[in-house]
DNA sequence: CTGTTAGCGCTTTCAC
DNA sequence: GTGAAAGCGCTAACAG
């Protein structure tokens, strides 16, 4: 017992201006030993304030959303607050669909969405919600959100391969019937259309397919792409892929068929995955620990400021990393290379070439060090970054 | 308005007793109509119970751990309870390596410690903790938990190799300084150990190297193992990697060197990783997922139990699955493989031979069928399963 | 079956 | 600078 009031040991706690010195250190010290901790719950009931923020998102076993997630936790943890994980239906799964926003209002002071389809309102219908809200991956109109421009990743993906001499370039990506509310494959689909007829070429429907956003949908995607040999159709020498695990079922698929990379096709992906370079897959690269970080720190000014701001956009950059799955154009196009090119036919290892192509070898992107300074595409300027 | 006490709303609500039909009904349109949603700090303050459960771990962007989490999750969102993620410090980042246990104890009725090494007590004193505790991937003294045999695992991938024909096999995998606390490694070494002893092979302490589990820790790992050559040392012919991402990086530095797997070296690591079929690696799988759900059930029953059971250790089984990393000795056995061999050595693919050998080609083990009946280890009969 | 009464543990006026 | 009092929104125990 420090002998003082209810009152006083609260502000004496919080650091709340109006206690002396002396008071102030003899509730810390007794609170210390007493093994004291105030009850959120109860702060929660007076305050209306919870200190937790929940982020909703489809999965968290796919890379990239749980890098988000580990940028977001570095945050939230620095700064004191909690974080709630909520997933939400999106894939075959069955998860709870409806997630009850009021629910969650109660249950947090702001709300991160994590590339949620939030066009769809049978998913979620967030503008219901009482708290603020910052988007990850996806724009929403009115809303806060941090993401890449995915039309500029399509068309930098597209203009590697351009650049390479390729005219014939596949995208696998689409994505899968349900989801069409997800706009980042089609996004970077329209980045693909747009440095293919920008360099004079008509994209091919027949070199587009769906993938959605998994190895087996990259793998599958690329059989069905070869399922249309003969009948006159040609081969393309290159593919983009919409994202990195994609890519790597595609690789994993060409060399099903005894093909190489990338000296029977090139291939390149998007995300700059940690694994990527162990397939030494070119991949534009998106700052994905960062976008969490971002996002956490936009909802956090959104929640203690007063009045709350206008809600900004932060786009943050891409870019490039080379490695030895793109590389030019073969010689002999078309060489009718199907499934019946025996084992006898392979005289390389699956990555042709030397391991690693010059430079950029082995970059293993330190996560800030890729990010072009985030800038702000919206109203208010949040300078936004470390 | 339902024009109702509030007792007879909460109780209405909650589904309990002692309402009558009509009147129940007449309260959930009222609430539907009014958006009305309980306050979880309001309820949580008078019943003590948060209706959250916390999870800490050490990452969350490393396959193994997101992969828990799914399988947490499934079952915590089924259940109605919320999940609060806690980074706890471990490796180089410098978290909160305090993580006040206090907080904790108030803002989630149970606690899942994924991975903690709760034997070090800089890093968390659970035992301090008020709530019920259910480990995975350890087991701590008089607490629940979920894991896998470790020493059985390493001795499954040492007894592999040993039945391939090798004998000179080297264990990869060794804790990283700072964390003997953290079992794991060490297990998977002991069962390396028995399984060579036992078939008269006397483990040789120059083929065990550090790496903790990263592929980076694998990759440098290798390098190490190899700076050995010269002396009339001699080259394994075989290497145990501690896990999944150890391997890989172990087949990329093996790349490196220009060898190639297996017809230089084989390679065996843990898990079941999704990627792991991509680079064709034998591996001991574990049931993930699993492990999650099996957690998330034991610690809400224990949370619910009165009174509360003793705690029991479930422990799941793994497998081997084979694949075309791990083959038999070959012949030329230490052709003084270096670094000054030229790539003119090269004649093959990566992975020699088939693609994938005959069988389990390409297997991609649905994680609950993988797991062979969990046996419980403890006291308490817990059917445990699906 | 339903309503009334406390009170959970804090924070926040408002006095002193 | 400190304390007293009221109340946040619920649930539990007891009446009726």
């Amino acid at each position: 017992m420090s002998g003082f009031s209810p009152a006083t040991v609260s502000r004496a706690l919080r650091g709340l201006p109006g206690v002396s010195a002396s008071t102030r250190l003899a509730v810390e010290e007794a609170a210390q030993q007493l093994g004291y901790f105030p009850s959120p719950s109860a702060a929660a009931l007076t305050t209306g304030r919870t200190n937790a923020i929940g982020l909703i998102a489809p999965w968290v076993s796919r890379w990239f959303f749980s890098a988000v997630i580990e940028g977001v936790q570095e945050v939230l943890t620095e700064q004191g607050y909690d974080l709630l994980l909520y997933p939400v239906g999106l894939t075959g799964d069955r998860r709870a669909r409806g997630l009850d926003t009021r629910s969650l209002a109660k249950r947090v002071d702001g709300l991160l969405a994590l590339n949620v389809p939030l066009a769809d309102p049978s998913v979620i219908s967030l503008h219901e919600l009482r708290v603020p809200v910052v988007t990850i991956g996806t724009a929403v109109q009115g809303m806060s959100g941090v993401l890449v421009d995915n039309v500029e990743v399509g068309r930098q993906a597209t203009q590697h391969l351009l650049d390479l001499g390729h005219r014939r370039i596949a995208f696998l990506g689409d994505d899968l019937d349900e989801f069409n509310a997800f706009e980042v494959a089609g996004d970077r689909h329209r980045g693909y259309d747009l440095a293919l007829r920008s360099a004079g070429v008509e994209p091919d429907p027949t070199l587009s397919h769906r993938t959605g956003f998994s190895i087996d949908g990259g793998e599958a995607a690329f059989h069905r792409l070869l399922s249309q040999l003969g009948d006159g159709w040609e081969m393309p020498t290159a593919i983009f892929a919409v994202c990195d695990e994609v890519a790597m079922g595609i690789m994993y698929a060409i060399r099903e068929h005894d093909l190489r990379v990338p000296t029977d096709l090139s291939v390149v992906g998007v995300d700059g995955h940690d694994f990527a370079y162990l397939f030494d897959l070119t991949t534009v690269s998106q700052p994905v620990r960062d976008q969490g970080r971002i996002a956490a720190r936009l909802l956090l000014e959104q929640i203690n400021t007063r009045p709350p701001r206008p809600p900004s956009v932060v786009s943050v950059g891409s870019n490039l990393i080379r490695r030895a799955s793109s590389g030019p154009v073969p010689r002999r196009l078309t060489t009718g290379a199907s499934d019946a090119i025996g084992p006898s036919n392979r005289r390389g290892p699956a990555t042709d070439g030397p391991v690693s192509p010059a430079g950029a070898r082995r970059e293993k992107p330190a996560d800030s060090t890729t990010t072009p300074v985030p800038r702000v595409a919206a109203s208010s300027g949040h300078p936004e970054q470390q």
